[in-house]
DNA sequence: TTATTACGTAACTATGATAGTTACTAGATA
DNA sequence: TATCTAGTAACTATCATAGTTACGTAATAA
């Protein structure tokens, strides 16, 4: 315990998020089925049966979308969600960008560190992560919410 | 909760691993201070200073490369790791595998999903996920332990 | 105007993955 | 035979995430 105490900065980690994350899914989950219907306002309440989780939940992941523009919702009588815009128009990048998610960890750039192979190790995995997600990102970006449901 | 317990099933999750996971960053930093000195002989204990962790800890991990064929332990006085080949013939894609990483989870072929809205979008994304992952592997591949030290 | 509906969000709890730790066994060598 | 080191089981600690409760805010129907 002392150790990590002491040294929990030495090393390097390359976080490549989404594992057991079930925010991606939640969303594309919901946008996949908006896109069969547009029009439809649907509550956090009955996402949140469909997709077998708890409402607030669905809220609390909907307003990324909502704050990247991809969502609007309502309060009140006949509130809800709907799409913000056109379901051809949403690609899977936007959704995986509005959440967030990155392979890459944010804290990357973290204290310097001591040793000089940390360094060169950290700056060429680095290197290949980010190119790799640039690579999924082109991948994301190719599909829309709308060709998924069909 | 007992939506939770009713419906656990019903997400799929692509699991993308390595969040926080240091097993990665030991080993890889491990075996590039070894490929320094590829005959010094390294006790779990000298590691785990070095790396700022615990002895079990570094002998859990570098057992996933002892077991791939990357590294050798030898017990009692004198003992302890050094690698199994010549560093130049060591890729971190050898590592990466070694530790049985994916980017995709391999509970991802969990039970059927009730939603045809939902099998479709996972198959979308588990194919793009597999093209990323093999992406990820050829560039481990075109990297060995030796160069990162340079 | 008031009741109802639904989102927004804070605060807390539960769960699960991972690392850290203790303690022991097995094997090798001085 | 004493000492050193790996191997491993079993436990604890930590942290990220999801789930939950509770309440405030806004919109609408009556």
């Amino acid at each position: 315990m002392q150790l990590h105490l002491l040294h929990e900065d030495d090393f390097f980690k390359w976080d490549i998020i989404l594992k057991k994350n079930s925010r991606l899914s939640l969303a594309l989950h919901t946008l996949a089925h908006m896109a069969n219907a547009p029009d439809k306002i649907r509550t956090s309440a009955d996402i949140a049966e469909h997709a077998g989780t708890n409402p607030v939940v669905v809220r609390r992941v909907l307003g990324h979308l909502r704050l990247a523009g991809l969502l609007v919702s309502e309060k009140g009588h006949a509130g809800g969600w709907r799409l913000a815009r056109s379901p051809d128009k949403i690609t899977l990048a936007d959704v995986y960008l509005a959440l967030d998610e990155s392979l890459i960890s944010s804290s990357d750039e973290v204290k310097s560190h001591n040793c000089s192979v940390e360094r060169a190790l950290h700056n060429r995995v680095a290197n290949i992560m980010t190119d790799i997600e640039e690579s999924l990102l082109d991948r994301l970006k190719a599909t829309t919410i709308v060709e998924i449901c069909e």
